[in-house]
DNA sequence: TTGACATATTCCCATATAGGAATATAATAT
DNA sequence: ATATTATATTCCTATATGGGAATATGTCAA
């Protein structure tokens, strides 16, 4: 069985290398068009759309209408991205730091 | 193109929901033998082994050998349950709060 | 040595998914 | 009305992935 349904679960939304780009763009806090997220990021407009899709979905972003456009905001309050960052960084450093960690054998084998 | 991959990336390790399990599992900082988890969890052995591995390369657990076993244990000070459950229960409250988000029309277009 | 136990790895398959192309829907302008 | 702009959706395909079964590796005991 495949991961979990991304439409349902926030890991899975931002587990997508393009989804956390699009978080990051806008992390300012200011709505974006489609369009300009679509200029900015080089993403395809289809493809822009299923991600904001998927992220509106799950609630880290919401959107607005005006006029023919549709404007996207990041959820404040929810999911910042330096959270995120944070994370991902920590956890980097820790992979990196025991490369490829296998612990050295032991005569000590705990009771169980 | 699917998603990036699983081994490189702590976001995909913690998108599947299984691994957020074993995370809980060993949320009390002890260490755990991959038999323990595979009792504790009901999931096959191989698969522990896999997802384990997984959640090593990334960084989240480490691993120490004891005799015959292998001992995990959830890296402190990274990626704490309680982070995602955080991330998570956010993430979730915003999606339920604004069920579908159309947000209403506008006939205020906001400068490009 | 052989055997039992603990974990990892390989092979295979079903399935979800990201992306592209084309199309649909919606809103404004003329 | 038609045209144009902006975004969403549908269809298709390639690919990564999780899981099962079987096997390999490793470790200890006799």
């Amino acid at each position: 069985m495949p991961r979990a349904s991304t439409t349902t679960d926030v890991f899975n939304a931002i587990a997508e290398p393009r989804r956390r780009q699009i978080i990051n763009a806008l992390a300012g806090g200011r709505a974006h068009a489609v369009g300009e997220l679509v200029t900015r990021l080089r993403v395809s407009q289809p493809a822009m759309s299923k991600h904001l899709g998927v992220l509106r979905k799950v609630g880290i972003v919401s959107v607005s209408r005006h006029g023919r456009r549709r404007l996207y905001r990041l959820n404040a309050g929810e999911l910042k991205p330096h959270q995120l960052n944070r994370i991902k960084q920590q956890a980097e450093r820790k992979a990196s730091e025991r490369p490829a960690d296998e612990g050295r054998p032991a005569k000590d084998t705990p009771k169980t």
